[in-house]
DNA sequence: ATCCTGACGCTAT
DNA sequence: AATAGCGCCAGGA
């Protein structure tokens, strides 16, 4: 039987919704948090969740594991790290260690 | 089954 | 920093 698509898409983005403002979180650790809850998948099938369904949640808070952005997130993200105050690295890169949030 | 394509991650160059 | 290769998970043709 496959995997309950549904309900692993809803588990994210509850996930995704929890991230504080001007901190971000990885498909990576996303992956991982629901592994630990039983629901075993990994980080692409994260970032295909977000790219079908993200558009309700803070999608800008999540990254690449090396802070780098996915091009899809464009310009917009970027605004809105400098509006929360998401510390960045040069331009258009997240300050990992300083950024980083891990799920719980 | 086989091939291609992704909002990934890691290592090597 | 940028690029390439490979492993990985899923879905579509």
């Amino acid at each position: 039987m496959p995997w309950d698509q549904e309900a692993y898409a809803e588990a994210v983005l509850a996930l995704v919704e929890r991230v504080p403002r001007g901190r971000v979180t990885t498909y990576g650790a996303i992956a991982e948090h629901l592994t630990g809850l039983g629901l075993p998948r990994g980080p692409r099938t994260v970032g295909r969740v977000m790219s079908l369904h993200g558009g309700g949640v803070p999608w800008w808070r999540v990254v690449r594991a090396d802070g780098s952005l996915p091009p899809s997130h464009g310009d917009e993200a970027r605004a809105a790290y400098l509006e929360e105050g998401t510390p960045l690295r040069g331009t258009g890169r997240v300050d990992m260690p300083a950024a980083y949030w891990q799920p719980r």
